[in-house]
DNA sequence: AAATATTTTTAGATTAATCTAAATATATTT
DNA sequence: AAATATATTTAGATTAATCTAAAAATATTT
């Protein structure tokens, strides 16, 4: 399956505006998305519907295919990848990527990828703390939540902070809790919603809830 | 100035004539290089006249701009960083990456080059031998040419090997010269074209007219 | 220099991706 | 359920990049 560039990037509107809402996408919706107008949408879900990426009736909004999906995790796939090595090997800062990462993504040579996901160490996370899928579009670790929402015996890695106030960034450092620390829920206290957690270097401390709420963990398996 | 996809590949096309045969480029050999018809590249080379990167005159050639060299530099100077990254930290050989390079090298982004380029060690060479131009379009080393078209005191660095000859890859291996290896010429025998030679490390040896018009070098500074 | 060959350009079509304006279908309100 | 509003699609244009076929300019040969 072959898709133009611009075929690339609606799909992958496609894939995440279905994760994000349930239904089928509107037109509407995806018009608003891609910044075009609804009338190019039209078009262009014709086109791809051709091409059996996605499934669509007029009027009746569009879902994505099985292979459709296939095309835009692969997608994403590389983009995470490639955002990934922005900041780690050529020292970009996690907001200064996505730009780059968008042109990136739309290198087409399957061997690159997999040589770029070996010299990254196989990564499972982005630098914004998103899910990288691997090359069979599995997901190893879910998306970036706050830590707040975890229950008991939970498992999760730190994927985020939701605040650049110093203090926190500076408390954080004190408790050595960081981007990709590696943490177990042990207890929450009901009262107050304090959690007891252990790190991934058998460290057991409490987090209260306030700062619960600021930090972002993926879960994990 | 924003060129289009296609427009850039034209312009690196008609940089890379103008630098192999002397005057202008015709029609019907940038329609060869581009694998393209003559039609189209009429039709071309009056959009980027139009747009001011080439001096063209119906029926009369086509010749690079300054401001069109300027980017057609920019374009080989990506690849060329691009190749080296491949070969260098993928572990790709040299002969495998053109073309992703050669989608490489439309990524837009100034400071990703430059991070790049730092992150490589600002290398003068790419993988096949041939100069990387700096961020100002300036080579710091010549174009791969025969180590037997040297004279006498010249410098150069290996650039390449034309030839697979397994007894010829033995013998260079015995005698440590390699890709990268810098060499001045000491002495030049009339007789029979064998040449005296001091590499980097500071040792002096004889290659004799067979070896050196199978080694390619890069005339150094 | 006239005839012939080659090169180059123009004219008219085609495809992908977009747009505006108008038409049609679906949803909401009274 | 009729009227109104919103969402979606269609029709017709536009731009970039390409093509084939025909016309025009330049080069070569006799």
């Amino acid at each position: 399956m072959k898709l133009t560039l611009a075929e690339e990037n609606y799909l992958k509107a496609i894939y995440h505006l279905s994760e994000a809402g349930d239904g089928g996408v509107s037109t509407n919706a995806l018009a608003e998305s891609m910044e075009t107008k609804p009338a190019s949408v039209s078009d262009m879900v014709r086109r791809l519907s051709q091409k059996g990426v996605i499934d669509y009736q007029k009027y009746k909004g569009v879902n994505i295919s099985k292979t459709g999906k296939t095309i835009a995790l692969s997608v994403i796939r590389k983009h995470r990848l490639w955002e990934v090595f922005l900041v780690e090997k050529l020292g970009f800062n996690w907001d200064e990527v996505h730009d780059i990462a968008e042109q990136l993504e739309h290198i087409q040579s399957p061997l690159l990828v997999e040589r770029l996901d070996k010299f990254l160490d196989h990564p499972v996370m982005d630098p914004h703390g998103d899910p990288i899928p691997d090359k069979n579009g599995v997901f190893h670790v879910g998306p970036a939540i706050p830590l707040s929402d975890l229950k008991s015996k939970d498992k999760g890695i730190i994927s985020g902070v939701t605040s650049d106030d110093q203090k926190l960034l500076q408390y954080l450092d004190k408790i050595k809790v960081g981007l990709g620390t590696k943490l177990i829920i042990l207890e929450i206290e009901e009262f107050d919603g304090s959690m007891k957690i252990e790190t991934d270097k058998k460290e057991e401390m409490f987090i209260s809830k306030k700062t619960a709420e600021q930090l972002l963990v993926s879960k994990w398996p």
